[in-house]
DNA sequence: CTAACTGTACTATATATAATAATACACTTA
DNA sequence: TAAGTGTATTATTATATATAGTACAGTTAG
């Protein structure tokens, strides 16, 4: 379930935190179903258990997951409404995009095109 | 003509070099113009020449700019084109807003603004 | 030629982030 | 009670960012 790339610029704990929202917004991961332990995820995926920990504690803040001391984690069951400034840190990346030569609609195009991967992980490019 | 954020989790050098590259989108600079030197834009914006000249190679390489060691920095009169994978670096970000609730509508209106208002500056929104 | 300006290179230092490692603590449950 | 949860803490390492100071190589106006 977890895919974790060393050489990403993006750390580990962020690669784990989005790959287990992508399976929530897949239908992988359901509200209520269990995450494995802080340990044994860092056993299989061959990290540093407080590597995990700062990736479900991310994911906590972000109200994806609730975690109880002593039980486990789970999938939250509410959906998560919370403010980000996702949309503003992808400027930079637009920016460059349009001095590579894309135009508004190729770029948008990439937008949907990612998106519905997301959403589906099925090329209906 | 640059503004730095010095409290903004991107780097400093990337911020200039962003603006640069939306200058010329937006033409406020264009082919063969002028850019200040490494010593003098660091010191209008109060910051270090090196981090000024890291921005400038970065510039460089991406092929937006022209530098010549003893004469200056001036914008490039060729089309850029390099490959990207900025938008592979929309991915996470993507996956956030999906997440926070946003729909593939709300997700592509958001992009397109931004590209419009890094375009031109003017807000359509 | 000289002086003043260009970009560039280098070393050193400081800070923050990311990740590992090892240990310990608080809580839950079979 | 024992084994499993998440969490906290300290230490260490590596990397990225930024500053500081110095030096070098090339250009240009005087």
């Amino acid at each position: 379930m977890f895919n974790i790339d060393l050489r990403s610029s993006s750390p580990i704990y962020e690669q784990l935190a989005e790959q287990v929202k992508r399976g929530v917004i897949q239908g992988m991961l359901k509200p209520g179903d269990s995450l494995p332990s802080v340990r044994r995820l860092a056993a299989d995926i061959g990290v540093n258990p407080n590597t995990v920990a700062k990736a479900y504690q991310e994911l906590e803040r972000q109200q994806v997951i609730i975690t109880v001391r002593g039980k486990g984690t789970i999938i939250n069951d509410i959906p998560a409404t919370f403010t980000t400034n996702a949309a503003e840190k992808m400027r930079p990346f637009i920016t460059e995009l349009i001095y590579a030569g894309k135009t508004k609609q190729e770029i948008l195009e990439t937008v949907a095109a990612i998106y519905d991967e997301i959403r589906k992980g099925q090329n209906n490019a």
